[in-house]
Order: structure tokens, then C-alpha cells, then sequence
DNA sequence: CGTTCAACTTACGTGAACGTCAACTTTCGT
DNA sequence: ACGAAAGTTGACGTTCACGTAAGTTGAACG
């Protein structure tokens, strides 16, 4: 049997450790589109690529309708042409949210290791007391 | 005149773009500590140096209480020394964080990067129309 | 001295992102 | 065939991070 085509909502559930909630919610906001087999729903591998990058972009702080408007980048066969521009320019802006966002955090990341090693150096002279007092 | 010592909270919002409601709701939940003359809030260098990190943070996706244990790392001088080692641990996860969250934000960058080009082929070809029919 | 204006407190309201509970229907194993 | 398990649709509840309105206080200005 080749790799199940699709998955239950259980099995997303387990899979990116959400709850069935979030899935159905996910979906009424048009984050998710999985298929019906007769009441049920079946998550597509599109789906499965789709929650990813909403998991992940959901760390980056960005909003879920902000998510919505990224991912239509990432099903563009499935849309009109026409529309392709606009959501290029969506991603444009993104994008460079994004590289804004890396730039920051490198800073904070740079800031945080200054601090830490300035915190080490108080804990050693904490551990090896010479001359508490200046 | 010295750079000024004190900001009042109308100056603040000015500087930092954020509303007075904003920076007592911080107050209110120990990020900032604003001196009193009289009934008015004075915010500090100190209080400039970590709205700058709530804001940054936050932007990261980080929620106010996570942002506060981090906060704490940056006013080690006024705490006791028995305090250090457990904000330096608290700091030691934190690092930890931003540095996955940096390599999946690469990998994000990379991802959209690539969809990008992809669609500025279509849009290529949509511009100059050899055959639009496969 | 009255008023204007900024800042303050208190308190209820709001949108986003789900949690939770109730009341079904569908499916599956024995 | 039937009861448990899994899935579904409402609908209301909750937490976070503020918004907003109402009423108070204090400094400042003509």
C-alpha cells in the first residue's frame, strides 16, 4: 500500500500535535480545505504542507489571516492567474517582514549571549570569592 | 542640559509608537517600573531599554510572561546574587529558542524564496505568451 | 479663580485563537 | 445487532493583550 493518501483528523492531530479544534477551526478560517467523505474529513497532503507552515508561522508571531494570505502563494496552480500578482506582492511584503524579523533576531540572539557571559563572569566570582566586597 | 534622566508616558508613546494604555497595562504586569513624582509615571532609561525588548520580542511571537523572565537577566545588579543562577538557566531555554526559531525562519525565508521565483516564471510567461494552452 | 489639559484610576468591552460541553450521527468490532 | 468509539455541528466559555469610556486629580495658563 503506497503512502496513505489522506489522513483522518485524528491522525493530523497526532501527527503536528494540535488538537481537532484547532483543525475544524483552522478550516472555517480557510487556513484548511480538507474533503468530505460523507460527513468526515480527510486531510489532503496539501493540508499537511498548509498546517505546517501555519505552525511555524504562527512562531514567527504572524496572524492567522496573515498566514491565510501567505499560503495562497503556495497553492498558486489552483488559482486564476489574475491573481498571481497580487499575491506575489503579498509575499513580497512578507518576505521582507520576514528578513526584518531574522536581522532582529540575530540581535536579540547577539544582545542575550552578551548578557549571559556577563551573568557567567558574575557566577564565577560568586563561586571563587575573593573580594566580595569592591 | 544632559540628556533628559525621565520621559512622561506621552513622550514614550511618541518614541516607541505605542499607546499610554499600553505601557501601564505593562506596568501593571511588571515589565516596566515607571518612578512616581506625584501620581505621574517617569519612565527610566531602564524602562526605555526593556520596551525595546518587550517590543522586539513580542514580534518574535513571544508571549508578556516569557518576555518578563527574560526581562529579568537584564536587571541582574538589582536583584540577589541567588537569583542569577535561575535566570541564567530561564536565559540558557530562551537562547535556545531563538536560535531554532532563527533556523526555521531561514528555512521559511528559503521556502517563500523559492515559491517566489517559481511564480515569477508563470508571471513571465503569462506576460509574453508563446503558448498558454499545454 | 476658573478652566483647560494631561495624566490617573476603575472598570467594562473586544478580537483573536482556541477550549469545552452538549447533543447528535456514523462506523467498527464482537 | 448493538454498544463503544470516533467524528460532527452548534454554542458558549476563556485567556491574552490591550481598547475605550467615565469620572477624578493636579499642574498650568490667561
Amino acid at each position: 500500500m503506497m503512502t496513505e493518501k489522506f489522513l483522518t483528523i485524528r491522525e493530523m492531530c497526532d501527527v503536528f500535535d494540535v488538537t481537532a479544534r484547532t483543525l475544524r477551526f483552522y478550516e472555517s478560517k480557510e487556513l484548511l480545505f480538507p474533503v468530505r467523505q460523507g460527513q468526515k474529513r480527510l486531510f489532503t497532503k496539501r493540508d499537511r504542507v498548509r498546517l505546517k507552515l501555519i505552525l511555524r508561522a504562527k512562531r514567527f508571531g504572524f496572524s492567522l489571516e496573515q498566514v491565510r494570505q501567505l499560503l495562497d502563494l503556495y497553492h498558486i496552480d489552483d488559482q486564476q492567474q489574475t491573481q498571481i500578482r497580487k499575491t506575489y506582492e503579498v509575499a513580497c511584503e512578507r518576505l521582507a517582514d520576514m528578513q526584518r524579523q531574522r536581522d532582529e533576531l540575530d540581535a536579540a540572539i547577539s544582545d542575550l549571549q552578551e548578557q549571559m557571559s556577563w551573568a557567567e563572569k558574575i557566577m564565577q566570582a560568586d563561586e571563587n570569592p575573593k573580594q566580595a566586597a569592591e
